[in-house]
DNA sequence: CGCTAACGTGTTACCGCTAACATTAAAGCC
DNA sequence: GGCTTTAATGTTAGCGGTAACACGTTAGCG
């Protein structure tokens, strides 16, 4: 009567009685019976071959290629407590303006050996808390989300990451202490930003202005954006008329919103017109050209952004340049400081350019 | 004398010998007790609700509340082998075309409950390779990449996965049997467009072709239509010159080719030239604008991708319309199909579309 | 009324890896 | 030579979940 000592991994014998079977992928243990160690050398060999010595490492990096082994994160994170893997949190993955922030993040992080997921919430802040949600679930080493509103569950949610010691940065806003969420920001201030768009016009001498939101969501910083440009013209006496994009192409949209305010009667004399990013500018421009108007003496266009396309339209469009890229980057350096060196979050603020172009 | 007996979570006097300490997030362990039950009563409450009783459900329902929790996921796809999570490897996050296939695949893989993961390898082999086995350390569900070009090295992994029943489908490329990886392929072939362009431009008459690869790394698929291009020009008796763009801005680098076609003596004659990508070929048509030449007349300008912009310009951009969106939608169909219902990965061929426009 | 089936919940044993502590052997030291 | 260091590797106990099996109730049945 021999009692089977409690060994599961060496039960060769005896069938065990409860089957559940690995995905077919070697794992540590295998990698370690065929170098002739146990797992932990092999692992330690992983993060800092160093430490093992020279002729165990030799065949432990053979036993590696014999088996392909490739290590599973989910359980090396949930040992260590560490991802190693960064959330992000974005409007649109198609907008090019994000496409850069998302390059610069992913640069930065790649290179201090971070992943990064990527969500997008389509400028919904439902989908945005159920984004922040589901990445939670990764237990990401920080996270990065887009501006600085979001609902009350979300804010909840990401209070609580930040009490739980994973670093919140709020990328492309910029606020004073006391409007922010208490989460560092990496970014500027888009009401600035409409106030220079203005002040820009004004200086050339137009004096009936027009600003054309993009009619996609909830997209709040075009929407402070226009609020800047609107008090500043209206500090100047200047009226402004606030128009919203049909949502469409945003080429499509800019082309329309222009059809619009020429037609309407009460916008004969709008000598400038603003609108929320480049490729909605770029429409206006165009369908402006089509029409015969001569820009930018009859009629003045700005857009943000600075899209390629804006550079290469006859008048070449005066815009925006913002940080996209150096929002990404400092983000990621920020966050980087904090998870390796337990630098405090601080706020970024970030330069941006007027480019004063041929359509203004 | 009693003894310990062996309950580390009870252990409320004695302290634990070994620290070592949660996130400070709630686990399932404190739901649980929070509601009276055992921990894998509201696992299963979490994952069919309808299983345990209404009363306890409520229970669990408010303990959820109040605790804030966010299963973690590492955890659970340890335990069950299920990640339900797709990875997907793209040339560029950047570039528009494969922003709205990560818009389709995220889309379908969001309806059922899948998350996507996802890298970029900057039309680099050696990224590839990199991001391959990147993502396979996390074991996704399920494994997109782009095209059929691989390293060696990214095969093999490719192919071990493939074994180890993870579902890997090629998107954005479409050959025979013979000549794929032995993957499931979601798109079209390149050479088939490449000669739908030469076709399209022999029957209206050009006799003398240029055609313009972009710069940009390793972009196999444009290479590929080029070669298409040539071969049905030259099976025409017709020659191409055929031009690589220097790297930069892509209107630049569109403007520039242009630039230098018209500059060089020997392309004179040129009548008609295709572009490698949409952005390319605005560059050239605004250049070819700039410079006085009657487009089509003079020179027939074409492009890939149906991008917006080219739509806006005037004349208006002939090019091919690929099934950008849907190359995504079928492909997170098809590994749905594979992983819920076991259906067999089967290869789509996606039709395109060639768009006369202005330009041609 | 005893037996079985269905239901709801609990127990146990892992998934694959790593932190913390333990152990062993060789090296250094007075 | 006995003692402490140091280097290299091993042992144990989890991380936070879930699969498989077990079990106690209640319901259904002839």
């Amino acid at each position: 009567m021999s009692t089977i000592k409690k060994n599961p991994r060496l039960g060769t014998l005896a069938t065990p009685a409860r089957q559940r079977r690995g995905h077919g992928r070697a794992t540590l243990q295998d990698v370690a019976e065929q170098a002739g160690v146990t797992a932990i050398t092999v692992s330690r060999f992983l993060r800092a071959p160093a430490v093992v010595a020279p002729e165990t490492a030799q065949r432990i990096e053979a036993a590696l290629m014999a088996t392909g082994y490739v290590p599973n994160k989910q359980a090396g994170q949930l040992a260590s407590g560490h991802s190693r893997m960064v959330a992000a949190i974005i409007p649109s993955i198609a907008n090019s303006i994000f496409a850069e922030t998302v390059q610069g993040l992913s640069d930065g992080l790649q290179e201090a050996g971070y992943e990064l997921l990527l969500a997008s919430t389509g400028y919904s802040r439902e989908r945005e808390q159920a984004q922040v949600r589901a990445v939670l679930g990764w237990f990401p080493s920080a996270l990065v989300v887009t501006g600085r509103h979001h609902s009350a569950a979300a804010l909840t949610l990401l209070r609580a990451a930040q009490s739980a010691q994973t670093p919140v940065v709020e990328i492309w806003d910029q606020q004073p202490e006391e409007l922010s969420n208490g989460f560092a920001q990496v970014g500027f201030n888009h009401a600035d930003v409409g106030a220079a768009m203005a002040a820009h016009l004004l200086a050339r001498g137009h004096r009936q202005l027009a600003y054309v939101d993009s009619g996609v969501g909830e997209d709040f910083r075009a929407h402070e954006r226009g609020k800047g440009f609107i008090m500043a013209a209206e500090a100047a006496g200047v009226g402004v008329l606030h128009l919203t994009a049909q949502p469409g192409g945003a080429f499509d949209a800019g082309r329309r919103a222009l059809a619009g305010l020429l037609d309407a009667r009460d916008a004969k004399a709008v000598t400038a017109i603003a609108l929320a990013n480049d490729n909605l500018a770029c429409g206006a421009l165009l369908e402006a050209r089509e029409r015969g108007l001569d820009v930018p003496r009859q009629l003045a266009i700005m857009g943000f952004g600075d899209f390629e396309i804006g550079r290469q339209l006859r008048p070449a469009l005066s815009t925006i340049r913002p940080p996209r890229y150096d929002i990404g980057r400092r983000a990621a350096a920020l966050l980087l400081a904090a998870l390796e060196h337990g630098t405090p979050l601080t706020a970024q603020p970030l330069p941006w350019e007027l480019l004063s172009r041929g359509s203004t």
